[in-house]
DNA sequence: CCTACAATTCAATAATCATTGAAATTAGGA
DNA sequence: TCCTAATTTCAATGATTATTGAATTGTAGG
Protein backbone atom coordinates (compact mmCIF):
# COMPACT_ATOMS: atom_id res chain seq x y z
CA UNK A 1 0.00 0.00 0.00
CA UNK A 2 1.15 3.56 -0.76
CA UNK A 3 2.12 6.58 1.46
CA UNK A 4 -0.86 8.56 0.11
CA UNK A 5 -3.47 5.48 0.40
CA UNK A 6 -2.61 5.10 3.75
CA UNK A 7 -2.87 8.51 4.76
CA UNK A 8 -6.23 8.75 2.66
CA UNK A 9 -7.32 5.88 4.89
CA UNK A 10 -6.07 6.98 8.58
CA UNK A 11 -8.14 10.36 7.32
CA UNK A 12 -11.18 8.59 6.61
CA UNK A 13 -11.20 6.62 9.81
CA UNK A 14 -10.11 9.43 12.16
CA UNK A 15 -13.49 10.98 12.08
CA UNK A 16 -16.43 10.08 14.75
CA UNK A 17 -18.83 8.47 12.22
CA UNK A 18 -16.86 7.16 9.86
CA UNK A 19 -15.15 5.28 12.26
CA UNK A 20 -18.70 4.27 13.82
CA UNK A 21 -19.56 3.12 10.43
CA UNK A 22 -16.75 1.11 9.60
CA UNK A 23 -16.65 -0.78 13.07
CA UNK A 24 -20.92 -1.91 12.21
CA UNK A 25 -19.90 -3.05 8.85
CA UNK A 26 -17.62 -5.21 10.30
CA UNK A 27 -19.70 -6.45 12.40
CA UNK A 28 -22.26 -6.22 10.19
CA UNK A 29 -20.05 -8.94 8.28
CA UNK A 30 -20.23 -9.62 4.19
CA UNK A 31 -23.97 -9.06 4.25
CA UNK A 32 -23.40 -5.44 4.83
CA UNK A 33 -25.96 -3.07 5.79
CA UNK A 34 -27.86 -0.65 3.45
CA UNK A 35 -27.35 3.14 4.03
CA UNK A 36 -30.66 3.77 5.17
CA UNK A 37 -30.14 1.42 8.11
CA UNK A 38 -26.49 2.75 8.89
CA UNK A 39 -27.44 6.35 8.86
CA UNK A 40 -30.63 5.08 11.44
CA UNK A 41 -28.10 3.07 13.73
CA UNK A 42 -25.15 6.07 14.14
CA UNK A 43 -27.93 8.39 13.82
CA UNK A 44 -27.32 11.10 11.22
CA UNK A 45 -29.11 12.58 8.13
CA UNK A 46 -29.18 10.73 5.15
CA UNK A 47 -26.90 13.35 3.36
CA UNK A 48 -24.60 13.34 6.18
CA UNK A 49 -24.30 9.96 6.42
CA UNK A 50 -23.88 9.69 2.43
CA UNK A 51 -21.03 12.14 2.33
CA UNK A 52 -18.99 10.14 4.93
CA UNK A 53 -19.91 6.67 2.76
CA UNK A 54 -18.22 8.01 -0.38
CA UNK A 55 -15.12 9.01 1.85
CA UNK A 56 -14.69 5.38 3.29
CA UNK A 57 -15.24 4.11 -0.06
CA UNK A 58 -12.92 6.33 -1.77
CA UNK A 59 -10.28 5.12 1.10
CA UNK A 60 -10.80 1.61 0.08
CA UNK A 61 -12.53 0.84 4.15
CA UNK A 62 -16.07 -0.20 2.33
CA UNK A 63 -17.46 -1.57 -0.80
CA UNK A 64 -20.66 -0.75 -2.16
CA UNK A 65 -23.62 -2.57 -4.09
CA UNK A 66 -26.73 -2.17 -5.43
CA UNK A 67 -29.55 -4.27 -4.72
CA UNK A 68 -33.63 -3.47 -5.27
CA UNK A 69 -34.38 0.33 -4.16
CA UNK A 70 -31.11 0.36 -1.90
CA UNK A 71 -27.53 0.32 -1.98
CA UNK A 72 -25.67 -2.00 0.61
CA UNK A 73 -22.55 -1.09 1.58
CA UNK A 74 -20.11 -3.91 3.40
CA UNK A 75 -16.49 -3.54 5.08
CA UNK A 76 -13.44 -4.17 2.73
CA UNK A 77 -11.60 -6.00 4.60
CA UNK A 78 -9.22 -6.26 2.03
CA UNK A 79 -8.45 -2.64 2.61
CA UNK A 80 -8.77 -2.52 6.26
CA UNK A 81 -6.09 -6.19 6.19
CA UNK A 82 -3.65 -3.77 3.62
CA UNK A 83 -3.90 -1.02 5.95
CA UNK A 84 -2.95 -3.19 8.98
CA UNK A 85 -0.26 -4.28 6.90
CA UNK A 86 1.48 -0.62 6.03
CA UNK A 87 1.12 0.08 9.96
CA UNK A 88 3.14 -3.34 10.91
CA UNK A 89 5.60 -2.63 8.23
CA UNK A 90 6.45 1.09 9.36
CA UNK A 91 6.45 -0.06 13.02
CA UNK A 92 8.55 -2.84 13.15
CA UNK A 93 10.83 -1.70 10.02
CA UNK A 94 13.79 -3.10 11.30
CA UNK A 95 12.59 -3.83 14.70
CA UNK A 96 10.86 -6.59 14.71
CA UNK A 97 11.78 -7.76 18.10
CA UNK A 98 10.19 -4.59 19.89
CA UNK A 99 6.48 -5.32 18.75
CA UNK A 100 6.38 -8.27 17.73
CA UNK A 101 5.66 -10.30 20.73
CA UNK A 102 3.41 -8.03 22.32
CA UNK A 103 1.31 -8.23 18.65
CA UNK A 104 1.28 -12.05 19.14
CA UNK A 105 -1.08 -11.36 21.61
CA UNK A 106 -3.20 -9.47 19.80
CA UNK A 107 -3.12 -12.07 16.41
CA UNK A 108 -6.67 -11.87 14.65
CA UNK A 109 -8.56 -13.47 17.15
CA UNK A 110 -12.31 -12.35 18.14
CA UNK A 111 -11.34 -11.33 21.52
CA UNK A 112 -14.03 -8.38 22.69
CA UNK A 113 -16.12 -9.02 19.20
CA UNK A 114 -20.14 -9.81 19.60
CA UNK A 115 -21.59 -10.78 16.45
CA UNK A 116 -23.72 -8.74 14.53
CA UNK A 117 -27.29 -10.41 13.20
CA UNK A 118 -24.52 -11.80 10.72
CA UNK B 1 -7.01 1.47 23.29
CA UNK B 2 -9.99 3.14 23.72
CA UNK B 3 -11.81 4.28 20.30
CA UNK B 4 -11.50 8.22 20.82
CA UNK B 5 -7.29 7.74 21.55
CA UNK B 6 -7.51 5.51 18.27
CA UNK B 7 -9.16 8.30 15.97
CA UNK B 8 -6.09 11.25 17.83
CA UNK B 9 -4.21 8.29 16.21
CA UNK B 10 -5.08 7.97 13.16
CA UNK B 11 -5.77 11.66 12.62
CA UNK B 12 -2.23 12.03 13.39
CA UNK B 13 -0.96 9.44 10.94
CA UNK B 14 -3.18 11.38 8.18
CA UNK B 15 -1.40 14.16 7.54
CA UNK B 16 1.76 13.97 5.50
CA UNK B 17 4.46 15.48 7.43
CA UNK B 18 3.66 13.91 10.09
CA UNK B 19 3.49 10.51 8.79
CA UNK B 20 6.60 10.99 7.49
CA UNK B 21 8.36 12.01 10.75
CA UNK B 22 6.71 8.96 12.29
CA UNK B 23 8.74 6.42 9.39
CA UNK B 24 11.55 8.53 10.03
CA UNK B 25 11.69 8.05 13.66
CA UNK B 26 10.79 4.12 13.25
CA UNK B 27 13.60 3.91 10.66
CA UNK B 28 15.99 5.78 13.53
CA UNK B 29 14.73 3.05 16.36
CA UNK B 30 15.17 3.88 19.68
CA UNK B 31 18.11 6.48 20.12
CA UNK B 32 15.49 8.76 17.92
CA UNK B 33 16.14 12.25 16.88
CA UNK B 34 16.36 16.47 18.18
CA UNK B 35 13.91 18.06 17.13
CA UNK B 36 15.98 20.52 14.49
CA UNK B 37 17.61 16.96 13.03
CA UNK B 38 13.53 15.69 12.29
CA UNK B 39 12.83 19.41 10.78
CA UNK B 40 15.78 19.27 8.19
CA UNK B 41 14.96 16.00 7.71
CA UNK B 42 11.60 16.93 6.60
CA UNK B 43 12.54 20.22 4.91
CA UNK B 44 9.52 22.11 7.16
CA UNK B 45 10.11 25.14 9.05
CA UNK B 46 11.16 24.43 13.10
CA UNK B 47 8.05 25.91 14.44
CA UNK B 48 6.10 24.13 12.13
CA UNK B 49 7.67 20.30 13.01
CA UNK B 50 7.58 21.56 16.47
CA UNK B 51 3.37 21.71 15.97
CA UNK B 52 3.42 18.58 14.63
CA UNK B 53 5.72 17.15 17.27
CA UNK B 54 3.29 17.89 20.08
CA UNK B 55 0.67 16.71 17.85
CA UNK B 56 2.28 13.05 17.96
CA UNK B 57 3.19 13.08 20.92
CA UNK B 58 -0.75 13.80 21.99
CA UNK B 59 -1.69 10.75 20.08
CA UNK B 60 1.02 8.75 22.05
CA UNK B 61 2.77 8.04 18.66
CA UNK B 62 6.23 9.33 19.63
CA UNK B 63 7.93 10.72 22.84
CA UNK B 64 10.15 13.39 23.96
CA UNK B 65 13.32 13.65 26.06
CA UNK B 66 15.26 16.24 27.12
CA UNK B 67 19.04 15.81 25.97
CA UNK B 68 21.63 19.04 26.82
CA UNK B 69 20.16 21.28 24.73
CA UNK B 70 17.89 19.55 22.61
CA UNK B 71 14.68 17.52 22.72
CA UNK B 72 14.95 13.64 21.44
CA UNK B 73 11.90 12.83 19.69
CA UNK B 74 11.97 8.51 19.65
CA UNK B 75 9.07 6.41 18.11
CA UNK B 76 6.80 5.47 20.80
CA UNK B 77 6.30 1.54 19.66
CA UNK B 78 4.03 0.75 22.48
CA UNK B 79 1.40 3.36 20.85
CA UNK B 80 1.72 2.40 17.82
CA UNK B 81 1.90 -1.53 18.41
CA UNK B 82 -1.96 -0.50 20.30
CA UNK B 83 -3.19 1.15 17.63
CA UNK B 84 -2.27 -1.81 15.14
CA UNK B 85 -4.13 -3.88 17.87
CA UNK B 86 -6.69 -1.65 18.01
CA UNK B 87 -7.26 -2.03 14.48
CA UNK B 88 -6.80 -5.78 14.46
CA UNK B 89 -9.83 -6.30 16.79
CA UNK B 90 -12.08 -4.32 14.88
CA UNK B 91 -11.11 -5.83 11.22
CA UNK B 92 -11.21 -9.29 12.71
CA UNK B 93 -13.87 -9.12 15.20
CA UNK B 94 -16.25 -12.07 14.39
CA UNK B 95 -14.69 -12.79 11.13
CA UNK B 96 -10.60 -14.10 11.82
CA UNK B 97 -10.70 -16.29 8.54
CA UNK B 98 -11.44 -13.26 6.75
CA UNK B 99 -8.13 -11.44 7.18
CA UNK B 100 -6.01 -13.95 9.23
CA UNK B 101 -4.30 -15.80 6.38
CA UNK B 102 -3.07 -12.53 4.61
CA UNK B 103 -2.27 -10.76 7.56
CA UNK B 104 0.17 -14.09 8.71
CA UNK B 105 2.02 -12.75 5.52
CA UNK B 106 3.31 -9.48 7.08
CA UNK B 107 3.69 -10.45 9.85
CA UNK B 108 6.45 -8.44 11.96
CA UNK B 109 9.43 -8.76 9.43
CA UNK B 110 11.86 -6.07 8.33
CA UNK B 111 11.04 -6.29 4.96
CA UNK B 112 11.13 -3.49 2.90
CA UNK B 113 12.92 -1.76 5.69
CA UNK B 114 16.32 0.29 5.06
CA UNK B 115 17.96 0.32 8.49
CA UNK B 116 18.85 3.79 9.27
CA UNK B 117 21.81 4.90 11.29
CA UNK B 118 20.69 2.90 14.38
C1' DC C 1 26.15 37.26 33.54
C1' DC C 2 25.98 37.70 28.65
C1' DT C 3 25.51 35.62 24.28
C1' DA C 4 24.03 32.18 21.24
C1' DC C 5 21.44 28.12 20.33
C1' DA C 6 17.48 24.84 20.38
C1' DA C 7 12.98 24.55 20.58
C1' DT C 8 8.33 26.17 21.62
C1' DT C 9 4.48 29.48 21.83
C1' DC C 10 1.56 32.83 19.89
C1' DA C 11 -1.44 35.38 16.69
C1' DA C 12 -2.96 35.77 12.20
C1' DT C 13 -4.15 33.78 7.81
C1' DA C 14 -5.15 30.20 4.56
C1' DA C 15 -6.90 25.84 3.59
C1' DT C 16 -9.55 21.72 4.42
C1' DC C 17 -13.40 19.29 6.29
C1' DA C 18 -18.20 18.54 8.34
C1' DT C 19 -23.03 19.61 8.54
C1' DT C 20 -27.46 21.12 6.84
C1' DG C 21 -31.56 21.24 4.01
C1' DA C 22 -33.26 21.46 -0.54
C1' DA C 23 -33.19 19.60 -5.15
C1' DA C 24 -31.99 15.86 -8.28
C1' DT C 25 -31.29 10.96 -9.53
C1' DT C 26 -32.48 6.11 -9.87
C1' DA C 27 -35.16 1.93 -9.22
C1' DG C 28 -39.62 -0.48 -8.14
C1' DG C 29 -44.35 -1.32 -7.35
C1' DA C 30 -49.32 -0.19 -8.37
C1' DT D 1 -46.89 5.23 -16.93
C1' DC D 2 -47.10 7.48 -12.39
C1' DC D 3 -45.97 7.68 -7.81
C1' DT D 4 -43.06 6.64 -4.00
C1' DA D 5 -38.94 5.20 -1.70
C1' DA D 6 -33.73 5.14 -1.18
C1' DT D 7 -29.76 7.71 -1.94
C1' DT D 8 -26.97 11.03 -3.71
C1' DT D 9 -25.63 15.74 -5.15
C1' DC D 10 -25.26 20.55 -4.48
C1' DA D 11 -24.48 25.08 -2.37
C1' DA D 12 -23.90 27.49 1.71
C1' DT D 13 -22.29 27.83 6.31
C1' DG D 14 -19.67 26.74 10.34
C1' DA D 15 -15.81 24.40 12.46
C1' DT D 16 -11.09 22.40 12.45
C1' DT D 17 -6.56 22.18 11.03
C1' DA D 18 -2.13 23.74 8.84
C1' DT D 19 1.24 27.25 7.92
C1' DT D 20 3.98 31.36 8.70
C1' DG D 21 6.98 34.55 11.01
C1' DA D 22 7.86 36.97 15.16
C1' DA D 23 8.45 36.76 20.00
C1' DT D 24 9.56 33.76 24.06
C1' DT D 25 11.54 30.20 27.01
C1' DG D 26 15.10 27.35 28.59
C1' DT D 27 20.07 25.59 28.35
C1' DA D 28 24.80 25.77 27.94
C1' DG D 29 29.38 27.78 27.12
C1' DG D 30 32.68 31.85 27.22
Amino acid sequence: MEERQARTAFAALSQETRLRIVRLLVQAGPDGMAAGAIAEAVAVSPSNVSFHLKDLEHAGMIVPRREARSIIYSADFTGLRDLIAFLMKDCCAGHPEICAPALADVQCRPSTAKKARA
